[in-house]
DNA sequence: AAGAGATTTAATCAAATGATTAAATTTTGG
DNA sequence: CCAAAATTTAATCATTTGATTAAATCTCTT
């Protein structure tokens, strides 16, 4: 059945790695939980990836780029608005935490603990960031007087906030506000409107 | 050395645990680091709290009314306005954080896993928040049309994540800004002033 | 179809880890 | 000061867990 070169099982131990690195964390995840997930035994995960460490680094990388991929289309359209962007970024996280609600906090977690540490050196995430369109619109509003002094830094920093902290504290939002899922889902589609009004209206108010 | 009922050597372990288990979650915490940091042996925490489990029950359990306490005061006090409890919150938080940086995302990460998310049922967090004096006041405030129709419950969401976030993505944070420590903590700072602006700014947005 | 190479598995190893035990030491009450 | 109780330790156990090995099975070329 598997092909000279499988990558179908490649990938299987792939997905099945990043569901559980996801959920548990790497100190919580088991090899042998990523196999069974896998649907293979546990010495094919190692012929593979030679050991967790190197697979959790594969995940990691790859999480970070999925992180950033909806992120850097948008920030250099040269098309689009500032006021757009906004809207855009919204879209695409609300969007993309609602598929993968384990992304934030996984990222976080191991970037501060000693696993992901390495990984964001290999990532030039402060120039993508800093040298993007969308920085330069930011600057040029800043400069014309139509947004207030507000740091960039400080500005990324909240808009993420909006878009990411939901997710991270879905158990708590869910039990304080007594949300089924699916009216927790409507509170973030909500949110998809209301963050860019939101940070507009910061960005006018110091 | 040891009194009959010796509360420095479970004080002590407690300390221990909590440090190690903030920074390394449930599952990187090892017993034997907990003991060692606590400077005695292995078989004393046990004999102290029975089981790891145990143990990390009362350190997540206080950690969560650490959490809460920081708050429930200011929400139920009569004598501030809405107003000044927006900036007794953030300068509450922001404090807080500063002196327990890893508190938010352990917390956040094992309520989202089975540890923590037996505790959460054992504190009525929901009655605290939504029964408080400060609910009313925003109540009374949106009833003059003072402030906007955002949700309590968004309004709640928002206001932590702008305290929260920050300590959370700090390495992220420090990499992209290319912060020291020091400019770190000044950009918490200025955040304790502005979190109250930007948070009233958005109540009258929508 | 045969055999070489690739893929997969069962069995096993060694280290890490949570927990226990029995003995040693210290503290307390008489 | 003595003995009982409490405290602390070193040694050990059993399970979990990451990793390896040798053999079996499968795939592909010729």
């Amino acid at each position: 059945m598997a092909p000279k070169t499988d990558e179908s099982t490649e990938l299987k131990i792939k997905e099945a790695a990043r569901k559980v690195f996801h959920s548990k964390g790497f100190a919580g995840a088991k090899t042998r939980d990523i196999a069974e997930e896998a649907g293979i035994n546990l010495a094919l995960l190692n012929y593979y990836f030679r050991s967790k460490q190197k697979l959790f680094e594969i995940i990691m990388l790859e999480s970070m780029q999925q992180f950033m991929h909806s992120m850097s289309g948008v920030f250099n359209d040269m098309d689009s608005s500032f006021e757009e962007k906004l809207e855009l970024i919204a879209e695409r996280y609300l969007k993309l935490f609602s598929q993968e609600p384990d992304l934030p906090i996984f990222m976080l977690t191991e970037l501060r603990q000693g696993q992901g540490a390495e990984v964001i050196k290999h990532i030039n995430l402060r120039s993508i960031l800093l040298e993007s369109y969308f920085v330069k619109q930011y600057a040029d509003l800043q400069a014309e007087g139509k947004i207030g002094p507000m740091p960039f830094l400080q500005f990324v920093l909240n808009l993420m906030s909006f878009c990411v902290f939901p997710f991270m504290a879905a158990p708590i939002i869910k039990h304080i506000g007594g949300l089924k899922d699916a009216e927790f889902t409507a509170m973030v589609e909500e949110r998809k409107r209301l963050i860019p009004i939101w940070v507009q209206s910061m960005l006018r108010a110091d």
